[in-house]
DNA sequence: GATCCATGTGTAATCGATTAACTACTGCTC
DNA sequence: GAGCAGTAGTTAATCGATTACACATGGATC
């Protein structure tokens, strides 16, 4: 900057106000100035700039999984919506651990982000609380943390659900597996809580952990125990299922029902298409981009709850009728 | 950090020198330092430390889509094995526009990222240039670029599509239908070369862009042409392509026989499952990663080219006995 | 006891930006 | 022509760390 500023015959302050779109320089200084940059390909500091104004223009995303395409799919509209609004993002990878993701969390803050999306890995509040404490603006996405006290952005599937668990009990099914996410996260039990509440005494219920091998031996469980139906309650786990009752030779609808939580743009094409409770996910990522925002803005945005829909495609058989 | 110094009754120097390990202070002092951090709950400034310093341990990666799993799949393998060196990663998302990626990249300098994997969106080398230029380390990452200076790391699929090719004509398939990457990627153009040259004159060529939407016209362009063989080259074409056979109520592979570059977890689930050239996305992201750092600390690696391999699965039908 | 070395700590410059406070100049009024 | 306002630009403090150099202390050596 100080070479910009010599080069131009000028000091670095109006080199930074030039940069900052200032009111004061004169429209001939600025010209000099921006050939000067242009001449000597100068780029700011980002570091420094942020240094000074205690601003990085930069959210942190904490993700549970990468390599699941729900979270790929939310990673990708926050990073859309922040970028419309001049932020950037960095996504930090958690893989599950509530360990990872504390490590993420705090590498994050230390990098001074101006606020944090973060899915929990668990339900327990500490981390949240720590981040808070630091007047660190947070947001959490698709989960929610006990006795959280930051706006939350998730997608409600109790309808949905409740639809699902209709057609089951109508279609007369009488052993129906759950294939449940991990009691510690706030969607792993308020989706099982849902479903087999609504199913009576109809359900079985396997905890997963959300990934696709927890998937394929929740399956197997279940389909020893004489399941003729099974739900999983999110994508990986339902690729896994899928797998293990390839594995088995059975048919899809005729010998095991089967619907998953999170809509995947292949699952249409199976034979039969397999029906799915779908998240509206960029709706989610973008709504929680802006919720931060607003939070960064000092402003108190609500919660969002947008709903999950129910989409019939025929892997229920004639449940589905 | 002044706060801690004067809360241990020391200079922030001594306060700097525990942090960093230095052999200087005695265990006495540290003890007070580091109580008095614990005390007050400090957590140095990145950004200051990294102004001082001039490293910020990070890596930048610009990919080409975050919802394409081929990346997905990469951007994971990079960060676990810069993680394990102590580095973190920002993944820049270019949607497959040239522009995008520039602006990425260069905010990602303005940060001073440590250096920067690249999966240019172009094989235009002027960007790589730029960024060279400016004395940062960058290694090209699945694609190249023309008369590229930097180490490439990407998987060598001549081997598979020709042998693929050889099962193919070998099953008396005449008009093998060839859905294409965009001929101004390196990928796109080096691996349709090898799969047409191997056909003989039996290839007929759609150009489609690495996405979903084109994989579904080029496979309806190709279908109408009279195609017997589809083969796409990169998994989302391969799913739009899927898509428009089921849509056309296609049997695979007594209708139409088809084949994928890039492998994906659901692909043994389909009816009959899709015989694919998998790469070797997890070695691909952390060989990148490897020569990244090794350049940052001044080695000069090699090129790495792994080999990407033919998986039967029953797709190409009688073409696989 | 003077000299020297080793060791632990403090002082202050530095990284590259932003910005408050100040100065210099121009032009206007009375 | 003195006084004043307004504008353009400069000087220097600042953000929060690192680190070269200076300094103080204590013990060993002659």
């Amino acid at each position: 900057m100080k070479d910009v500023a010599q080069h131009a015959g000028v000091s670095t302050a109006t080199v930074s106000r030039v940069l900052n779109g200032h009111a004061a320089p004169t429209p001939e200084t600025r010209e000099r100035v921006l050939a000067a940059i242009e001449e000597l390909g100068y780029r700011p500091n980002a570091l420094a700039r942020s240094l000074r104004t205690t601003s990085t223009q930069t959210l942190g995303l904490v993700i549970s999984d990468l390599l699941n395409p729900f979270f790929a799919e939310i990673a990708r509209a926050v990073e859309d919506e922040a970028r419309s609004h001049g932020y950037c993002v960095v996504i930090g990878n958690a893989d599950e651990s509530a360990e990872q993701e504390a490590t993420y969390v705090r590498t994050l803050l230390d990098r001074r982000v101006d606020g944090l999306l973060l899915c929990p890995a668990t339900d327990d509040p500490s981390l949240v609380r720590e981040v808070s404490a630091g007047g660190v603006p947070v947001v959490l996405l698709d989960r929610t943390v006990k006795g959280a006290t930051c706006p939350v952005v998730r997608a409600d599937g109790s309808e949905a659900l409740t639809a699902l668990a209709r057609r089951l009990v109508g279609a007369g099914h009488t052993r129906i597996g759950v294939i449940a996410g991990p009691p510690n996260t706030s969607t792993g039990r308020e989706r099982t809580d849902v479903l087999t509440g609504s199913l009576g005494g109809l359900a079985q219920v396997v905890h997963g952990d959300f990934r696709q091998e927890s998937g394929s031996q929740a399956a197997a469980k279940l389909l020893d125990g004489g399941a003729t139906a099974l739900v999983a309650m999110d994508n990986l786990m339902g690729l896994g299922a899928l797998g293990e009752i390839r594995a088995r030779g059975l048919q899809i609808p005729n010998d095991v029902a089967l619907a998953v939580f999170d809509d995947q743009p292949w699952f249409p094409l199976l034979d039969p298409p397999i029906t799915v409770v779908a998240q509206p996910t960029v709706e989610m990522g973008r709504a929680a981009a802006r919720s931060l925002l607003a939070l960064i803005n000092g402003q108190q945005p609500d919660d969002v709850r947008l709903t999950a829909k129910l989409v019939l495609r025929g892997s229920l058989g004639e449940a589905e009728l």
